[in-house]
DNA sequence: GACGCTTGATATAACGATATACCAAGATTG
DNA sequence: CAATCTTGGTATATCGTTATATCAAGCGTC
């Protein structure tokens, strides 16, 4: 039923070998049986055995990208992005949706590895334990981390100016004036927040503004709405939110709607990551701006030089990040009008 | 570097035949054997090469799901489901976006073709053409596809029902009053939007209401806002819109908003999926709700079903939609309220 | 003690492609 | 004209598993 090469150079009236050389591009063939050969396999629908080739040559040219979630929009971007740059090159990208579960990962990964996927491209989920770093080590597996960093400088890795983004966003809130300024999509453990935190508390110390409050919350609309009400029954002295992503600031600014009060005038609040929505939402959202596109794009480019030369010494990329002003921030009120610093 | 199978088995002192039996459970082995080489293969970080099992023995866990657009929160839904349901029977997904391009498409299936996918889920993308279902067909893939129905029948389908729920979405306008009702989402010529706009021209037309409008928008926010401010230019006497989708109704709302008119009093708006954001929306949407997770549960059962057996007749399931009514519908200013019918 | 039966393990031939080495025949050279 | 090169093609081992057949040893049975 499924055609084989053998098959073909049957057809075709030469030998395998030459058959494939045909389909490949390679050896020395005459024009004449080059013709005839691939006249063969189209006439037979022949497509070549993806999982022999890769095992007698050592290469793959499909890539892995082990995600933490799918549904995020931002995502979805990294992942057109570094598919196109893929593309380009004769690669091909299929992704693994782990939902930041580690068990789910770690089946994900080894499915990479039991494929031999030319490469890999990973947002480690929270909690990843080393073994699974190790695992990806040992097997040699170009693999270049995105977004959350870790592994222990093992792999390369493309990510975003957290600490100086969190800094940018806090200090635009408290150039407008507010004091009270909370972290909204805090908690855990993992880097990425460690950085944020921190860039968030720098602010906070070195203008001496009022004492952090640090809220948890997953990283969707719906957990941002239920976050900000409770934020504001215990916090109701806060005027301004920094939120960890756009899908928390969205869902903030939708329970600053439902309590009937605005955002950027009653409570101001800035988002992160700048989504297609934010520029829509109502209000439009103020933000800090990367382009998820093109982050996939570097993504993919520090791939494939990885993949090209695993020799290489391991390399970082950090993208900063811009902050872009829309309506949800303001001065707050009792606050006069008056000339930013 | 990598360890394979026959440095395990050296390890444990054993053949390579006996090694594979053991990591496969198979066979008759003695306790103390399978105990030594189970330890040998995670001394050595032993993971077993899916592509020389898969070849050999014809199997291969690896699903894969060939969708249209990934960044569509429903379908990410959908992905979830059928990704849990695999799961739990041992099989794992793994998802190509073809971005309903069809020369990406065409690249993606021939990926799974080549690696021997041990199923196929499939969104066929918009223009598909006949020669890729033929490629599919030749090589009996284990296919399902889902929402888009094509293939002259040689596939398994899940799918909506379209019909259906567009006829209870309009009617659920026109009992509200609304005479002038556009679709805003429409023009391909595909499958599901024919089948959509023709459950929305049968009753436009059985309740003799005012000439049909199909409005052409892609699926996402920004062009549903585009294509409301449009046709509100356009067709000032329309007074509610059927929307191919959530997206699309969000951004219609939007644009109603910045027309300074209110969805739901003004203009009646209802979509379709029923996503996350529908419910959070200011105003709350009303929609057309179907449970993407349980329809992806109800996909992975389907294409479970066939792989386990590729000579069953093909099946065809379709999921009705369930009018959920929130905020973006009422009657049309100028109707008195009365009874409904 | 020859016979069958069970248990635990192994040798070996696939699976479908590709890399390598090799070869025949004609063209080119000194 | 023998020696060398080029051209176009082929035979074969190999990638890492698994399915199949086979086998040795122990054990009970008549």
């Amino acid at each position: 039923m499924k055609p084989k090469l053998e098959n073909v150079a049957k057809a075709a009236g030469v030998s395998t070998a030459t058959a494939s050389q045909v389909m490949r591009g390679a050896g020395r063939i005459s024009e004449a049986t080059r013709k005839r050969v691939l006249a063969a396999a189209k006439d037979l629908h022949y497509v070549r055995d993806g999982r022999a080739a890769s095992m007698r040559s050592g290469e793959n040219r499909e890539i892995g990208f082990a995600i933490h979630q799918i549904a995020n929009p931002f995502n979805a971007e990294v992942i057109s992005g570094a598919s196109d740059m893929l593309e380009s090159e004769g690669y091909l990208l299929s992704v693994l949706d782990s939902r930041d579960d580690v068990a789910r990962q770690r089946r994900n990964l080894e499915a990479f590895i039991q494929s031999s996927r030319g490469g890999l491209l990973w947002v480690p989920a929270e909690d990843t334990d080393d073994a699974t770093y190790d695992l990806l080590a040992a097997h040699g597996m170009p693999t270049v981390t995105f977004l959350r960093r870790s592994g222990r400088g093992r792999f390369d890795h493309v990510g975003i100016e957290n600490h100086e983004a969190f800094r940018t966003a806090t200090g635009h809130l408290a150039d407008l004036g507010h004091r009270h300024i909370a972290y909204l999509g805090g908690s855990a453990q993992f880097g990425v927040r460690t950085e944020r935190i921190a860039g968030y508390r720098a602010i906070m110390d070195e203008r001496d503004l009022a004492a952090p409050i640090i809220w948890d919350t997953r990283d969707d609309k719906l957990s941002g709405l239920e976050a900000m009400l409770d934020l504001y029954a215990r916090h109701p002295d806060v005027t301004a939110v920094v939120c960890n992503g756009d899908m928390v600031a969205i869902g903030a600014c939708a329970a600053i709607n439902m309590l009937g009060l605005t955002p950027g005038s009653d409570i101001s609040v800035i988002g992160f990551d700048d989504i297609q929505d934010a520029a829509i939402a109502a209000p439009p959202l103020t933000t800090m701006a990367v382009s998820p596109y093109d982050l996939g794009r570097k993504l993919a480019k520090v791939a494939l030089e990885r993949i090209r030369d695993n020799d290489m010494p391991t390399s970082s990329v950090l993208v900063p990040a811009e902050l872009v002003e829309r309506e949800t921030t303001g001065r707050p009120r009792g606050v006069n009008r008056q000339k930013r610093p």
